[in-house]
DNA sequence: AGGGCTTCCCGA
DNA sequence: CGGGAAGCCCTC
């Protein structure tokens, strides 16, 4: 028998299969989806079986397998085809496909020995007269020993280290006692509770709306606060009740937190978690709990839907919208992508649910692609918070740059009346954007209105899509004032200023610094919950699922930094991260309130976040993205081509869209090339073209020929990244 | 990717 | 002529 071999090098040179002879000694155990040990060149090296196969027909001789690595581990048929399809929609190398879908603990190229964890346990040995000669003969002198004996025999095993290290010598050496060991699992949690939960009619309708035994993507549109999370589980209740099994899906940790406690409450150790906080030992047992069929759930972030996680009965994606489910290294895979194969394997529905969707997402539900369903109030009757939105520039002419007014004074509001207070700052785009401090004005480009990025040496201003360009002028050109510049704020400052303003308040700050260490993003959180801290101030991190009762104050800092960062998106990025924060507001009986500072108080997408009205934006936004030939009307593709060498850079990105203009169709739009958003990193120049399509059947094969093109290429490499959310 | 083999350039 | 860097190509 014979196997055909990926090598567990990341490589695009060597991306294809290599054949082995199966030693006898391995023929009973070798599966397809295993990974092996073999010879490669001068030395051992990893591999991953694709195929196994009787005959062989090449003329050169082959090296045998030497072993295999875990015969435990490996892909199932599913996941196997599955890998497949991620290497194909994604372009990745075939190992890496592979790869990206076992757990990272499995990924390591020096093999650990074990990951297994052990309990370890004495027992008595299984020989009565030989422990009853002792216990006579020592009756008097060893006491301690005896009481070990006497413990052992009452209770079978102990655990070892609560037998003192002489006791143990002792009892040893006189061949009394042996050693056992347990597998146990890092994580395990039996807590489960008896939770009745009655439904709201929103969720009921939901609940009775969705067929299990459908293959239908459902669109579960529900606010903040109309109780999405309990639709989920009692869904997964009834999955699980069929005898099949359920994936959930989050967008990342600071949620899983919450989300895993109430899972934990309602399955117990039925559940096994993933996501990027756990330790390679974590990962390895609860990828162990999947593959012995011990749990039903599975909850964890995008990797999570490559679980081999037998029964498949429903996937779930919540926060839909949120840009972590696609990757942003390679291999650049969507989740939900994944998602939908599983769903047409396995037969199953795939549930996503969000406050507010993505414009991709509610367009094919409202086509009727994906089945709508509405969830447009809050549990328990509680109100959405009243949102007032400052104009900033009033502001700046009373000297106040960071805190207005009307913030101040509902800051020190809530202060008197013991009610927390979240602030939010935006994060800034990595490019600089020239704005107007009297005014407030951006600068935009005419054909693709993104903000137009501001490059020092030349003193311009360029899009970075179609490559526009303008020179930048001393004054503003909408009001003549000489107040154009780059405006940034971080959350070290406002902490400051916060502090200054407020001395006797307690602020906690929460960012990429503040939450570094493990468990530091909970331990923020749990000191907010608390009340050990008036203010929490932050980033986008802070406006995610959490759920803070007396929380009666939202203030965002710069609506403007995400509003203006040069991308396409940033006005449905900008809706939702406000309409989430806003949702912090007012989440049990205390009435809410949002204040939102900005430069453009008449921006249409900030008085939709005001009046709660997401249609409202979706219509607006679509409207645009028609106009402007973005998606959901097109597809977008990016291809980015980078080089140490900047001529050698330009001209194959050049040659490429030469390539692309004779073998696509011409129906098909593309833009550049120009330079990437980040033009030049480590020495590296990236040129980028954007290819906007609505249907091309050419064009899949054309790019996989690039990427064939330039893999023997060791100067330039490329980049295609398909439905890219950052371009 | 990484090792081995070839090539090519320059100093002696 | 030799040595060493640089490029090329193969790995079942």
């Amino acid at each position: 028998m014979y196997a055909e071999v990926l090598i567990e090098y990341n490589a695009k040179a060597i991306d294809k299969t290599f054949t082995y002879l199966i030693p006898d000694t391995l023929k009973d155990t070798i599966k397809v989806g295993m990974k092996v040990l073999v010879p490669f060149g001068t030395k051992e090296i990893n591999g991953f079986v694709t195929n196994i196969k009787e005959t062989y027909e090449e003329s050169y001789s082959l090296k045998s397998i030497s072993n295999i690595i875990d015969p435990s581990f490996f892909l199932n048929e599913e996941l196997m085809q599955l890998g497949s399809y991620l290497q194909s929609q994604t372009l990745c190398t075939k190992i890496m496909a592979y790869q990206t879908m076992l757990p990272s603990s499995l990924k390591v190229k020096t093999q650990k020995s074990n990951y297994n964890k052990y309990l370890n346990y004495v027992e008595l040995i299984d020989d009565k007269n030989k422990i009853n000669e002792y216990l006579k003969t020592y009756a008097k002198k060893r006491k301690k020993q005896i009481e070990v004996i006497q413990k052992l025999q009452e209770e079978k095993k102990i655990l070892k280290n609560t037998i003192s290290p002489n006791i143990y010598k002792s009892l040893k050496e006189e061949k009394l006692i042996i050693d056992t060991k347990e597998q146990i699992y890092r994580l395990y949690n039996e807590s489960k509770k008896n939770i009745n939960i009655t439904f709201s009619k929103d969720q009921q309708f939901a609940i009775n709306n969705i067929n299990l035994e459908s293959e239908k993507t459902y669109l579960l549109h529900g606010i903040t606060g109309s109780g999405k999370t309990e639709v989920y589980l009692e869904l997964i209740k009834r999955v699980v009740k069929n005898g099949k099994t359920a994936i959930m899906l989050v967008p990342e940790i600071s949620l899983t937190a919450q989300i895993v406690n109430k899972f934990y409450d309602h399955f117990g150790n039925d559940v096994a978690i993933f996501h990027s906080g756990l330790s390679d030992g974590e990962k390895y047992d609860e990828y162990l709990k999947i593959l012995r069929e011990e749990v039903h759930i599975v909850v964890g972030t995008r990797s999570a839907i490559f679980t081999p996680i037998k029964k498949l009965g429903l996937i779930i994606i919540d926060e839909e919208h949120s840009e972590t489910f696609k990757q942003d290294t390679n291999p650049r895979y969507h989740a939900l992508d994944m998602a939908e194969f599983r769903s047409k394997y396995n037969h199953i529905p795939i549930v996503l649910g969000s406050a507010t969707p993505s414009l991709e997402t509610m367009a094919r539900a409202l086509k009727g692609v994906y089945q709508y369903i509405s969830m447009p109030n809050r549990i328990g009757g509680a109100i959405l918070p009243k949102i007032e939105i400052v104009d900033m520039s009033l502001e700046m002419k009373k000297r106040n740059l960071i805190i207005s007014t009307t913030l101040k004074d509902k800051i020190l509001n809530r202060l008197t009346k013991k009610e927390q207070i979240i602030l939010l700052l935006n994060r800034r785009g990595y490019s600089t954007i020239i704005s107007c401090k009297s005014c407030g004005y951006t600068y935009k480009c005419p054909y693709c209105d993104i903000a137009l990025t501001y490059h020092k040496t030349s003193n311009n201003l360029r899009c970075h899509y179609c490559g526009y360009t303008i020179f930048k002028s001393d004054e503003c050109p909408e009001c003549h004032e000489k107040a154009l510049a780059d405006y940034g704020l971080g959350t070290e400052k406002l902490e400051s200023e916060i502090k200054k303003l407020f001395p006797s308040a307690r602020v906690l700050r929460m960012d990429a610094d503040t939450t570094r260490n493990k468990g530091a993003h909970e331990d923020i959180i749990n000191k907010f919950k608390n009340q050990e801290y008036d203010i929490l101030l932050g980033t986008q991190m802070i406006s995610k699922g959490l759920n803070f009762p007396l929380v009666t104050l939202v203030g965002v800092i710069n609506a403007d930094a995400t509003l203006n960062i040069p991308d396409f998106r940033s006005g449905e990025r900008t809706f939702a991260l406000l309409s989430q924060v806003s949702g912090r507001a007012g989440r049990s009986n205390l009435p809410g309130e949002v204040i939102i500072q900005t430069f453009n108080p008449d921006n249409f997408t900030l008085k939709c976040v005001k009046n709660h009205d997401y249609m409202k934006f979706y219509n607006y936004e679509m409207h645009n993205r028609h106009k402007l030939d973005y998606p959901p009307y097109y597809f977008l593709t990016s291809i980015k081509i980078a080089s140490k060498d900047y001529k050698l850079a330009l001209n194959e990105i050049t040659k490429v869209k030469k390539y692309l203009e004779e073998n696509i169709a011409k129906t098909t739009i593309i833009l550049g090339p120009t330079p990437a958003s980040m033009f030049k990193i480590n020495n590296i120049y990236r040129f980028q073209i954007i290819i906007k399509y609505k249907k091309d059947p050419n064009l899949f094969k054309a790019l996989k020929d690039l990427n064939e093109l330039y893999n023997l290429n060791n100067k330039v490499n490329i980049e295609i990244d398909n439905n890219p959310l950052q371009v």
